[in-house]
DNA sequence: ATGGCTAACAACGTTAGA
């Protein structure tokens, strides 16, 4: 049994319950996790998923800002948000999925953007963020991966060199920073976390998830970031067959920013 | 180096994204 797990921002679920659904029709993933889905656990729209055999859904939601879920059509056990720095935002869930074995874990994340200015003495959004990417590190150590585990999400971190459209130009923009990198870093560290898609495509080579809206031409000036991750434990990675981005949805109509990411694990 | 768009909300400007 292989199994199709994908992450995506999607940037407001109710705006977009229509693009999803395309999603989910063209490429049908057995599990999809999102990110910003921007409504209460009440709102979301699950006949959207229902209808196309997604019967399997959990929410940790809340009014008008961040908010995760995750869709399946295989079953989920287990459910558990967390809270990080004390905050309930509705940045993460995780669930069990089953697999015909003992079943593999799922974290989906939203970590916080930070905000403008890259210094947490005046940015408090920055100073959050940092906190919080600390927090998965000292949560997420080998011990709390006890089963075969995939962390996905968006981490609104660009780790490497080639997962900005410029380095030299967005090493002092949030995102991209020496501190944000070596803080995924440690999180990725302590739990000996492997980064899937990194792991087919050469660290030399430019790789994004996230195209601003800002730009007039989102696919001509191709100023992209890698910002939404799939990450497994080393006992997967016999297991793992692919990673793809899905750069087309981009170019969908009213699409988000951020496009899927979907990893396929035998 | 950006540029200046997109979304939610007891909402017609503010906050947030990144």
């Amino acid at each position: 049994m292989s199994l199709k797990i994908a992450t995506w921002n999607i940037n407001s679920v109710r705006l977009r319950a229509r693009l999803v659904g395309r999603f989910l029709d063209e490429f049908r993933p057995d599990v999809l996790c999102l990110q910003e889905i921007k409504c209460r656990t009440e709102s979301f729209p699950a006949a959207t998923f229902r209808r196309r055999g997604y019967d399997h859904i959990v929410v940790n939601g809340q009014k008008g800002y961040h908010g995760v879920a995750i869709v399946s059509r295989v079953p989920l056990s287990d459910p558990a948000p967390r809270s990080f720095c004390q905050k309930d935002d509705a940045r993460h869930l995780a669930v069990t999925v089953a697999d015909g074995g003992p079943g593999i874990r799922l974290h989906n994340f939203y970590v916080p953007a930070g905000g403008d200015e890259p210094d947490p003495a005046v940015n408090e959004k920055f100073a959050h963020k940092l906190a919080f990417v600390r927090e998965m590190a000292a949560w997420l150590t080998a011990a709390e991966t006890d089963l075969p585990t995939v962390l996905v999400g968006d981490l609104n971190i660009a780790p490497l060199e080639h997962d900005v459209w410029s380095h030299r130009q967005l090493v002092k923009v949030v995102s991209h920073t020496p501190v944000e990198v070596a803080g995924l870093e440690a999180v990725r560290a302590a739990g000996g976390w492997i980064d899937a898609a990194r792991h087919f495509v050469p660290h030399g080579e430019k790789l994004y998830t996230w195209w601003s809206y800002r730009a007039l031409d989102w696919e001509a000036s191709n100023r992209g970031r890698r910002l939404d991750h799939v990450w497994i434990t080393p006992h997967l990675l016999p297991r793992l067959r692919s990673v793809e981005i899905v750069r087309e949805a981009r170019g969908w109509k009213r699409p988000s920013d951020h496009v899927p990411v979907i990893a396929v694990i035998d």
